[in-house]
DNA sequence: TATGAATGAGTGTTCATTCAT
DNA sequence: CATGAATGAACACTCATTCAT
């Protein structure tokens, strides 16, 4: 999961904007972080069409221009949600690859982990509502399957390559290990005051229990 | 689902009931399960007090004779959940633990584990909403605080038996795997779509990895 | 205005009663205490059947047993209301009137008002209700209306005593000075934080203007 | 009753409002006087939303869009009546001070209360209400407070006036005879069915005590 | 595009009253 | 007489949505 390069969203633009004239686009990418915000704060429960539209600085009405119906803006900010999460978890380690280090793949995908996760958790607890929601929002269901095949991919990717490396067993079934380590990454999210140390002090033990013994 | 002739953990019924209250804590009971259930399927931001008095039969101004106000209500059944989920979590496996059989007691949970998660759809889907609500809730809270602490000793106990009989390796360290474990069985519990083969896979991989080599 | 010689109804029974029997018109009178020290508190506006029912001790049901309707309860604490009211300002001065002072008998009356109506908070702010009330309930209008007669009558006797003494004034119509005293003494009432030295100069005040000049 | 077109003196209007905010505030005013008429009528107690609503012609849940809450509306009102009843308690009578009349400014001022009394009966219920509700309302209890701090000052004015042209006994004191003016019309307020001729009576009644003997 | 104003369906809650026991 | 339980009508308030401008 993670934090894009340029913007995780967090900071949402509530200045009037450059007296040019916005145009559709940002717009709606406004309303949809304002969205997002509100539900990692408050849930799909507390998410106010109101208040999206007072922070992005427009009338409660305008937003029907953008977005016809709540669901939506909902939507689509599942989208924008699965979106942040999905190049978090696919698209980016890969890339932290090239160098050679002295740590192996996994463990640099731990390491990552654990840097994020205090550190993400607007990010997280939207996708725990996305979670829920996927229950009652079949669309939202579809969204996650999705993003999960790709998360579970990438992890038998990593487990595959440290296998080879030796630094991971190999006697492990890799979809069962991956889908596992998905669950307990989606398991500390739920953790509600988890310190960083227990958080590294659990992906520690995971390591162990995977490295090959001696 | 957890059974419940006897206490099913909350603080419902704790004054000594003449055989004449026994309606009123029915009432209060039906309404708590009534409200749980429309908990589990449409999640805190779908329950209706109007509902939940017409699935138990009443008028929706009765239900305030029972519960004074909506949180009241979400408090008793946010203990229910609880106490459903601790139960089977922790109290009733130690006592399958008596006959004399070839699994280990960790075996024995982690079967027992895979036995109820798609069983308790229900359950884990309310436990999932409160989990959530917890953020915003200082009640709710502390109650899954307290819930995730006993749960936690309970597996350390396990684990520690394990150690001792030989069933576990011995290098782990108890708090934190105990604490791996819980996040891992949470996260199942966000699987929507978990089929029994896969949960069954990733449990036993997970007995795999704790297991000593030989 | 002013209280009665065994109880001015500020304290009420809250106490379960000896254990023989209460009979129906002690309860009735407990009840409607009750209410009128809520009205007094709260006004009609905060007067509520259960907590009348609470302070007298019984059942929010059983109180219709006694008052089959709360327009019915309110009859007859206006009516207490008034009870109060009417002795205190006929029935006692003139038993005060006996000794001999050097004090004019309309001195007396303005000495026993400023004592009083610090005193006598619960039972003026009753009073005020009940003249609000009586501009909506014709049944209370006409109490009022009695009441208020009786009082021009004795204050009638004072003045008319007071000028035979050479201690008021001759040269007054007594019937509208009386009203012009009932409509000032029922100023006062609404004074909400007259301070006891206010109402005495304001007496004061009104004795020297009454009084026959040198 | 009084007139407004300038400045009612209660806080409804501070923004410029420019020739589009008109209709905002028209409807503002609208609902404010409505419910003025309401309380007047039914008192506090009998004031309810949907009715105000109504009277005015729009929905019950417009209401809320002028006005938070039924305090807010509420608070508005109070400090309409007191606007109303301020300026023509005090500010009014002055400007008709300038012309050459045989009655004196008391007796002016007298003059105009027995001709408002009968006239303002809305009015004067709804002053009443407030007396009442200040008891219980520190926000409406402070607007009482200033109020008659100024009435206070104004009949001190008067008075002293009244003093220096002789037609007021000199051996007054001011504030409290002003603090007894006050009680007396309160008390006159609360006087339901008091027939014009005989507030004038009393007023006469007045005028003659606080006039100098010749 | 954008807005102020308005709306209707619904929400939790209150309260006097009723009724079987 | 008395109660626990229940009720229906009402209440203030919320919110996504609509509409004329």
């Amino acid at each position: 999961m993670m934090t894009q390069p340029i913007d995780d969203g967090s900071q949402l633009s509530t200045v009037p904007r450059s007296s040019h004239t916005v145009d559709n686009d940002e717009r709606r990418l406004a309303l949809v972080r304002a969205a997002y915000a509100e539900i990692a704060e408050k849930g799909f429960e507390g998410l106010r069409l109101r208040r999206v539209a007072a922070v992005v600085g427009i009338n409660q009405a305008t937003i029907h221009y953008y977005f016809p119906t709540k669901e939506a803006l909902i939507k689509d900010v599942a989208e924008y949600i699965v979106g942040l999460n999905l190049s978090a978890n696919t698209t980016l380690y890969p890339q932290a690859q090239d160098g050679e280090t002295s740590l192996s793949l996994f463990q640099r995908y731990t390491a990552e982990l654990q840097r994020r996760i205090p550190e993400d958790a607007l990010l997280f607890r939207a996708m725990c509502e996305l979670f829920l929601r996927a229950g009652r929002d079949e669309r939202i269901h579809r969204l996650i399957v999705k993003t999960d095949a790709l998360w579970e991919a990438y992890l038998i990717n990593i487990l595959d390559t440290g296998m080879q490396e030796g630094t991971i067993r190999k006697d492990l079934e890799l979809q069962s290990t991956a889908r596992m380590i998905i669950a307990f990454v989606k398991g500390i999210t739920l953790q509600l005051d988890a310190q960083p140390d227990d958080i590294t002090r659990c992906l520690e033990q995971l390591e162990l229990l995977l490295r090959p013994r001696p």
